[in-house]
RNA sequence: GGCGGUGUAGCUCAGCUGGUUAGAGCACACGGUUCAUACCCGUGGCGUCACUGGUUCGAAUCCAGUCACCGCUACCA
């Protein structure tokens, strides 16, 4: 395969009727971020993400449109796409449920949990929200909707839309057997999910006792088909988590398959959004015992955006009824691309929900972006072109200021200092790394006052280390800066002659100090971050 | 109802096991500078550290209670 370790990487599979938004795209990013940033640093990156495409809603919203499900979902799949796109996300793979290997894979997965005895066959009596995809029982309905007032409309208890009665036969999945391994590995593994406080979530939910869970429908056919019961098709979520195997050929025939699924499974990190944590961290983990497969190394739960009202300073849920959603297009109308990806990366805490606002936007990227990364840029080429015609000196080892470059001194060790932010998903503190060298290269720019320097011919010399030092300090910002903001990253070293480096799977030795050449070509451009008025 | 968390400058947050004038970034005010995207650099103000009481020589930091907000969870337990 690769002498490269792997590292996988997950979003969920984004559920076909609705069209990408703001959330999705958030989850997307992060795990584009952790993707490139992977790339960058040495590992051979497997980047998944995919569409979710079966399940009585969908069938629902197909008939609806007057389509067969597949047509709806072929319908639907380049609105993703197009999206991904243009946000720059550098998946490897994108999966639909629908593909010959998800239901060669799922299938695969039943026959191998009724070998290991998991499954049973029996029947379910209860509530089913279609929109949710969720159970609920008897008593957990009548509670709900006593609370709201709603005696005997039988509402779902998490979106108070309507329920319906479901008594069917069903496979069951016995996850009541794994309460006691769950907790085994959550001990073991404190870091299984991340942020650490939604570990105490997940480990008092499951402490608190497991039922077996249905996970298959006779009432619907859209879905795959149970192979030893031709009556039942799969229970959506069943279907979904297995994407994660599907897409590094499990159940897959041949040897290469074997080696790839080998050589990537476990999965490194699944992103998920913190409303389906209980799937990722205590029914997939189960299903993963269950068939004896090892376990995904991490979860990572991110929160919901939420919008910051201007007027009140409260934060509010996003939603079309309030009418203050956000839609991605009219961020990267503002910010353009690059700069929603920083915005969204850098400045919302991981975990929370974090509250949006276009003032806030505005005000990171003109100070970030505009003020500090794009203007630096452009008062060091300048200067370049000016002093040296474009072309980067040499420093002269022998003038003054040699050795006691701070700018060296800042770069020291950044590498360092910035993976571990960034292996911790805490892209905002590895983002300040960055903006702190930035912020020294603006500062000794004032402190050497090179238009004074290339006003003293004596001074040549000197001039031609601050010069190389400011060129340096972008180089080495600007990949740390790459897998936050890919194309302008690029440009920036286009434009100080290091094309080449950009591609770069050594991000660590890219970033050690001393590298930048003399000699090559350096060309201003137009303002990479135009300030927003 | 249960469990857990949070409440520190206008905003977003740091402040580990208690100890000199409570910090950072952004925002704001003033000054300087000009290579640069009216930018950068410097200086400054701002906070009853939610409230009350307690422990202590000394608490934002520990304890108790109160209030507010949030997350998870809930047939009884």
């Amino acid at each position: 395969m690769s002498s490269k370790p792997s590292y996988y990487i997950t979003t969920p599979i984004y559920y076909v009727n609705a069209d990408p938004h703001l959330g999705t795209a958030y989850s997307t990013i992060i795990a584009d971020v952790q993707a490139r940033y992977r790339r960058a640093a040495g590992y051979n990156v497997k980047f998944l993400t995919g569409m979710d495409e079966h399940g009585q809603k969908v069938a629902e919203a197909a008939e609806k449109h007057g389509m067969t499900p597949q047509e709806w979902c072929d319908s639907q799949a380049p609105h993703f796409h197009e999206l991904w796109n243009e946000l720059e996300i550098s998946n490897d793979d994108f999966i639909r449920t629908t593909e010959p290997r998800q239901k060669r894979a799922v299938q695969y997965l039943w026959e191998r949990m009724q070998e290991a005895g998991y499954i049973y066959k029996g029947s379910y009596d209860g509530w089913y929200c279609v929109p949710d995809e969720t159970f609920f029982t008897e008593t957990q309905v009548e509670k709900a909707d006593e609370a709201r007032g709603t005696e005997g409309a039988h509402l779902c208890p998490d979106c108070d839309r309507p329920l319906e009665r479901v008594k069917e036969e069903s496979w069951f999945f016995k996850l009541s057997a794994f309460q006691d391994k769950l907790l085994a590995l959550y001990d073991e593994h404190p870091d299984f999910v991340q942020p650490d406080f939604r570990m105490n979530e997940v480990r008092s939910f499951v402490a608190g006792g497991l039922n077996d869970l249905s996970v298959s429908r006779t009432s619907f056919d859209w879905g795959i088909e149970v192979p030893f019961d031709d009556e039942h098709v799969t229970y959506v979520w069943f279907d979904a988590l297995t994407n994660y195997l599907t897409a590094v050929g499990y159940g897959a025939e041949g040897d290469e398959a074997a080696a790839d699924f080998a050589y990537r499974w476990p999965v490194q990190t699944h992103i998920v959004g913190k409303d389906i944590i209980r799937f990722h961290c205590v029914i997939w983990p189960a299903m993963l015992m269950a068939l004896g497969e090892a376990l995904p190394e991490h979860v990572f739960a991110h929160g919901f955006l939420t919008v910051k009202n201007e007027e009140t300073g409260k934060a509010e849920k996003m939603s079309k009824s309030r009418g203050n959603a956000i839609a991605p297009r009219e961020v990267i109308e503002k910010l353009g691309v690059e700069g929603y990806r920083y915005y969204f990366m850098t400045d919302v805490t991981p975990g929370t929900d974090g509250a949006i606002s276009f003032g806030r936007m505005e005000q990171v990227y003109n100070a970030d972006l505009a003020n500090s990364w794009g203007n630096l840029i452009s008062r060091s080429t300048n200067m370049c072109i000016k002093y040296f015609g474009g072309v980067t000196p040499a420093r002269a080892a022998d003038a003054v200021g040699y050795a006691e470059n701070p700018l060296a001194a800042a770069a020291e060790g950044i590498f360092e200092r910035y993976a571990a932010k960034m292996e911790a998903f805490a892209y905002g503190d590895a983002a300040r790394e960055v903006m702190d060298l930035i912020h020294a290269a603006n500062h000794y720019i004032e402190d050497s006052e090179p238009w004074t320097l290339a006003k003293d011919p004596a001074k040549a010399g000197e001039l031609a280390n601050v010069i190389w030092n400011l060129l340096e300090a972008i180089r080495i910002s600007a990949h740390l800066l790459m897998p936050l903001m890919p194309s302008t990253s690029a440009e920036a070293l286009r434009r100080i002659g290091c094309e080449g480096e950009a591609a770069t799977d050594d991000m660590a030795a890219a970033c050690t100090w001393g590298q930048l050449a003399a000699g090559l070509p350096v060309e201003k451009g137009e303002a990479l971050f135009p300030r927003l008025a």
